[in-house]
DNA sequence: GGCTCGACAGTAAGCGATTTCTATTGGAGG
DNA sequence: CCTCCAATAGAAATCGCTTACTGTCGAGCC
């Protein structure tokens, strides 16, 4: 290929005025060589006052605006992060998202944003996209697919990442297995769910039912784990009609609910798997004509803004989304502004902490179904 | 010039081997030249089967990823659609962005996403960053701010991308001026607010209450219009007392309506700015012992999905939020994968009507405050 | 006054692809 | 058999920017 002016033999430097405007026009119009117009952009070497305006007038006048690309390919810095998400509707997903591109940009850099819409497959697909990208790093956002395959090829992109000096981080989201170099931010899904669970087994429910959640996705897993182990800690046998794993959205926790009620589900209280299943169960338990929490109890987690905005306020497990999102970043870039890669393996978790509302209240012995 | 291996005098071809695998790492592996791995990978000319499978074998063993920028930087094609955005968490936002970002993935392009957080100067500030990244296109979405130095800034950036062979796409959002190169995909914001209020108007209210929305946006000055319009064509003056406008959110929603309970106002209907204001509004109103629609009716804007999900369920007006999304990419991009630039100037409207549920009545004349 | 040194500015070597041009070749056609 | 062409490979020129290296030029010091 070639641009601007001729090519092969005895080359008249020529200027074709075609494509956008180069650092060396910049140059010509003020006087001085690239280098200085470099330099002069980057503030990371002296030029004189002088220059230095002539500098900042042709910039301005020409109207140039730096190729990043260039930049990047000469500089070897990309000032951007990347994030993998499931649905960038989902609050969720958006209260990480969030977290992620408020730190990201408060750092100089771009957010490059992808959904997977639940396949595993795009999910690998993306992280290769974010990759040649030559992201500062790759966030992974929320549970991932228990699948030894999955696992694997996601190792590989994480070696090869690392390898290309950006990192993995996996955001709410078990590790690829000890040795595989990424960052991790998490929060005690486990524990959260035990300690819910344990509070509704204090106001006195036996049987509590558990609604919602896609069964090979590790959220629940965690999430089911925990609850089976206050569970047993209570010495309450876990009965399996009562747990009800599905899907994560509220049109999914008002239907398997109302066909429960329907069959005449045996429970005083609902734990659902997050606050979005809680609103669509909540729908059903108003619909038929049962009050929370006289008749039934319910609880969700995560804490979204949804848990607040349904009458009667959830009682949920808060989760610091926003803050996993920056923290995520946070790790990744620790170390990449001053010197070094960002220190794989490092990890941290945040905590998580029952939210009280209304929705709890003692089980109602009258209403059987 | 010349790269890797002897510069000036005679130092040896090393292999550093320090940084990531380049095409030509793949060349020397596969026993071919970087142009045919270029080749091959790409597709575009023509490569002799067993030499193809060479390079694609030793691509997969050294797990090589192509570099976006150099691809970039030689190829002048980046592949990349850039978005601005309020807030990442506003659903309105959101729905708009998963928009984008499905088509801009469908057509086999990232999506870099950033947020203003509502600053209009780091509006320009981010479009200027989206130009620097060589965006394929800069969707803006949601309202402007009605400043004309700001519009003046705007312009200029958007005649900068022009030029350099990007798109600036307004969606949702008023044109810069006639012969300002941009690509529009709007929806008839004033006519919705005409039509909604007309059918309060029908339905028998006369006092109708406009709550929220910030008065320099220029989305609250369309529905406003709209408002105005249709109060006028049925002849109905408008009171100044009766517009209350201020922000976006439920909260706002709910402090506002609430404070103009209790002072007493006097109106037999609730047109919120938007669904969320709606959200909060009905709060308050049910705070306030109020039944909706048999003491108050309320209508709101948007139709996200919180307007089914309150009880009762919101009449309000549909936008195809994810549609206008989309359709910004395919407008923007339409010729850019055949050949020429986006056509600059081309725009479309989506359509908007009126979703019925169960938020309006006639008006209750016992109700007076 | 001759030197050393610090401040600046310019030269030019890459960064890692893509894409002309330019070869090589193995056949098909004469 | 020899020529000519299609199919393939390789060489090399860029793309636009950053960043060692080199210079230059006064000022400060001995």
């Amino acid at each position: 290929m070639n641009r601007r002016g001729s090519t092969g033999n005895g080359t008249t430097r020529r200027r074709a005025r075609s494509g956008p405007i180069t650092i060396e026009d910049v140059a010509t119009k003020a006087g001085v060589s690239a280098a200085t117009v470099s330099r002069t952009l980057n503030g990371n070497y002296p030029v004189a006052a002088a220059t230095r305006s002539k500098v900042e007038r042709a910039v301005r006048e020409l109207g140039y605006v730096v190729n990043a690309h260039a930049r990047a390919l000469a500089g070897n810095t990309t000032r951007t992060v990347g994030i993998v998400v499931n649905d960038v509707i989902d609050p969720f997903f958006a209260y990480i998202a969030r977290g992620v591109e408020r730190e990201a940009t408060s750092r100089g850099r771009l957010c490059l944003i992808a959904a997977t819409q639940g396949d595993s497959r795009r999910e690998l697909a993306l992280v290769d996209l974010l990759h040649e990208q030559r992201a500062d790093a790759v966030v992974l956002v929320g549970g991932a697919y228990d699948d030894p395959t999955f696992t694997r090829q996601m190792t590989k992109r994480a070696e090869a990442l690392a390898a290309a000096g950006s990192v993995l981080v996996l955001c709410g989201r078990p590790s690829l297995g000890p040795g595989v170099p990424t960052v991790q931010v998490s929060y005690d899904n486990e524990g959260g769910a035990a300690a819910i669970t344990d509070y509704l087994i204090g106001a006195g429910h036996r049987r509590i039912l558990y609604l919602g959640g896609p069964t090979a996705l590790s959220t629940t897993a965690a999430r089911l784990a925990g609850h089976r182990r206050a569970l047993a800690a209570r010495g309450i046998p876990v009965d399996p009609d009562l747990i009800q794993t599905g899907e994560f959205g509220r049109r999914f926790g008002y239907h398997r609910l109302r066909e429960l009620l329907a069959e005449g589900v045996d429970a005083t209280a609902v734990f659902a798997a997050n606050d979005m299943v809680a609103a669509g169960a909540l729908e059903a338990l108003t619909e038929a004509g049962l009050r929370v929490p006289a008749d039934l109890s319910l609880v969700g987690y995560d804490d979204l803004p949804v848990a607040a905005e349904v009458a009667p306020g959830l009682t949920t497990v808060h989760v610091p989304l926003e803050e996993m999102g920056r923290e995520a970043v946070r790790l990744a870039l620790a170390g990449e502004d001053t010197d070094t890669n960002a220190a794989p393996g490092s990890s941290m978790t945040v905590g998580t902490h029952i939210v009280t509302r209304a929705s709890v209240g003692p089980p109602n012995p009258d209403r059987r179904p």
